[in-house]
DNA sequence: CGAAAATACTAGGACGTCCGACTATCGGAC
DNA sequence: GTCCGATAGTCGGACGTCCTAGTATTTTCG
């Protein structure tokens, strides 16, 4: 058992809330509510310490999962549109993210040979040697750190998977 | 077993991530940028998923749940202070929501009696009734519809939990 | 009692995300 | 062959989140 109550410890928000929904009479929905305002909650707390690890890279997580999804492509460059569908965010938040890149000097702008509609984005040596750097840095002090129980890690993405398959993510 | 691979069954791009972290010497880290990576796209689905439904009623969820604050709150009013503490956001985040509720005409803003530093939220009848409209479509379209098993729900919000404790979140 | 430290809130700015609208360009269908 | 729908990107705007000041007050303490 954990969770002595001491001066320090404050009541766990969520919690609370998810009794005041049973108590109102919406005890089916208490548990779907505390689920969705735990995932706000988390994804704020895990976005933070990747964020603080980043900082010195003067790159953002948006950026940096950017920079490693071309540095795993075989040609270290892909079109816009592709990477919109792996990085599963909207097109016009890509377009932000390589504006931020490319004036950076770590991405470069081409155009497709064969569609003209197409742009394709290459990653340049600074940004793949930016991307070696940050990723060693992010498995040492937040991935690969014990923040968690390598149990409940495993856990969190089974459910997450589940989540993301039953509402059609992939 | 699922996962049959058909035509319009794209890969899962995290678990491509995993893969590739594996096969560049980073397993130990790979666990932890799955969970993290898994996290960030967990939260936009429920958080689309719950403005989809909060959008006729004209609110946000980080305005929804002020909302609900106060909602619950014994005289229908608290401090501005007490609710950046509770739902665990940057003071200038409640003022910039505060500001919208206010001028949606839900809240209003009092002074504190004692302590002329602090403002106090009031919910103001068409805020009460918003929030009881807005839970109800809530309750019977997110958190309480079956759009994942129930004990799914539970082990998410018991993991997400242990983070959130474990990171001294409460 | 008066100065320093803590607290409450707001202003301005950086970012990421999304949506709607708009311009090119590609591909079929007739 | 040409027109029309689908596709690729960008622009402008709305929001939420955070951070860094900066202004009031209140509290603490020498």
């Amino acid at each position: 058992m954990t969770c002595v109550p001491t001066a320090d410890r404050r009541p766990d928000p969520i919690a609370e809330a998810r009794r005041l929904w049973s108590e109102h009479g919406w005890e089916h929905a208490a548990d779907g509510m505390a689920a969705i305002t735990s995932l706000m909650r988390a994804q704020r707390i895990a976005l933070a310490r990747v964020e603080a690890v980043l900082k010195p890279h003067a790159i953002t997580f948006a950026r940096y999962e950017l920079l490693m999804l071309l540095y795993f492509s075989r040609r270290g460059s892909l079109p816009m549109a592709l990477i919109s569908e792996r990085l599963q965010v909207h097109p016009t938040s890509v377009t932000n993210a390589v504006d931020r890149l490319q004036a950076a000097g770590l991405v470069q702008r081409l155009m497709h040979p064969e569609d003209r509609r197409a742009t394709i984005i290459e990653l340049l040596p600074p940004g793949r040697k930016l991307a070696e750097a940050a990723t060693a840095d992010l498995n040492s002090q937040v991935f690969g750190a014990p923040w968690i129980t390598p149990a409940a890690v495993t856990t969190l993405v089974d459910v997450i998977t589940e989540i993301r398959h039953d509402t059609g993510d992939f």
